[in-house]
DNA sequence: TTTAACTTCAGCGGTGGGAG
DNA sequence: CTCCCACCGCTGAAGTTAAA
């Protein structure tokens, strides 16, 4: 049997359950699909997953105050003490992560395109800011559930009164531009998103749901488009591969095994870590031994990454061909 | 168990600025 | 002037957690 796609999957969500804004059912449907793609795409990320080494978790709150944010999916290392549980035949156990290797959010634009899609994409950049702020090396990804029927009964307005969306092609085209160019992480430690994944359907949400359908022609993303779901998937896949779960980190006897640009950014994503924690115990004035001593190890392991790829690649190691 | 209090969410509509 | 559209913050039902 081959695997199901979290895009149609949504849609055949739609079908079956009424859509309603208010409601955080829809987004969490995306999220548990996401998850199944993303078991299903990645070997590493499937085989940590089976053996326990990672767990996810929904609504997970980060930060607090004006930085507090309800994440939708989180994945990472299990808590110490947490209670871990497999549950269906999802590979993958849920629990109290213990820091956050991934986070997703799932945002909807059901009706209202020009106006919805600025507020989304607001809450995009600031969920990955937010997101990056407290795991400097967490890969973020948005999935957009984007619609493009002609007409939409919204439950939040009068009975009767449907909408009519007209040059939806026009909306829809440029929603997607608009997601497609938020700026991007592009593999690298950075405040900015991961991947971005547009799912366009026509969903009408009136009673003859079974008109819903996956929209897969233009303006829908195309195969090799960034936004495209799969593609999101096969992005998010990928650099979670590296940045987590390929090698065995910053160990000098495994250097030789593994891709040193992968372990350079990896223990980067250390050190911003322990200097996340360093610095927010130095803002409140209460800076702890243990964590003085982790920002050393940290610096120490980073300085040891860059010996090892001056000593492999570094002018002196090598002939250097012409002259100067 | 039921009920109440709280949180979250996409979308609604008032508003103001710019174009015609 | 009028018309249009983007911006911004508020809304209120669904869902969740806590209380009774």
């Amino acid at each position: 049997m081959s695997h199901r796609y979290g895009d149609e999957r949504i849609v055949e969500w739609l079908r079956e359950n009424r859509y309603h804004p208010r409601s955080p059912a829809h987004g969490s449907a995306s999220c548990m699909f996401l998850l199944d793609d993303l078991l299903s795409a990645n070997n590493a990320f499937r085989e940590a997953a089976e053996s326990g080494d990672i767990v996810f978790q929904e609504d997970f709150d980060v930060g607090s105050g004006a930085s507090r944010w309800n994440t939708d999916l989180v994945v990472g290392p299990p808590a110490e003490n947490a209670q871990i549980e497999f549950r269906g035949d999802r590979a993958i156990a849920e629990g109290e992560p213990e820091r956050v290797w991934l986070a997703i959010d799932a945002k909807s634009v059901m009706t209202e395109h020009g106006k919805a899609r600025r507020n989304r994409q607001r809450d995009i950049n600031s969920f990955a800011d937010i997101m990056h702020r407290h795991y400097p090396g967490a890969v973020t990804g948005g999935v957009l559930l984007i619609n493009m029927a002609e007409q939409f009964r919204s439950p939040l307005r009068d009975e009767g009164d449907i909408t009519e969306h007209d040059r939806i092609e026009r909306l829809v085209r440029e929603t997607v531009e608009m997601f497609r160019d938020i700026e991007r992480a592009n593999g690298k430690v950075s405040p900015n998103v991961d991947g971005v994944g547009c799912i366009v359907v026509d969903h009408t949400n009136s009673d003859d749901g079974s008109a819903t359908a996956l929209v897969e022609e233009p303006p829908a993303p195309q195969t090799d488009d960034m936004v495209h779901y799969r593609e999101f998937v096969n992005i998010i896949a990928s650099v979670l591969d590296n940045r987590w779960l390929t090698g065995t980190g910053p160990d000098l006897d495994s250097f030789a095994e593994v891709d040193l640009e992968s372990v350079l950014n990896r223990q980067i994503v250390e050190v911003a870590s322990a200097a996340s924690t360093l610095g927010k115990e130095a803002r409140e004035q209460n800076v702890s031994g243990e964590s003085v001593d982790s920002m050393s190890t940290e610096i120490g392991e980073l300085q040891a990454v860059i010996e090892e790829i001056d000593r492999r690649y570094g002018e002196e190691g090598q002939t250097i061909d012409g002259d100067d």
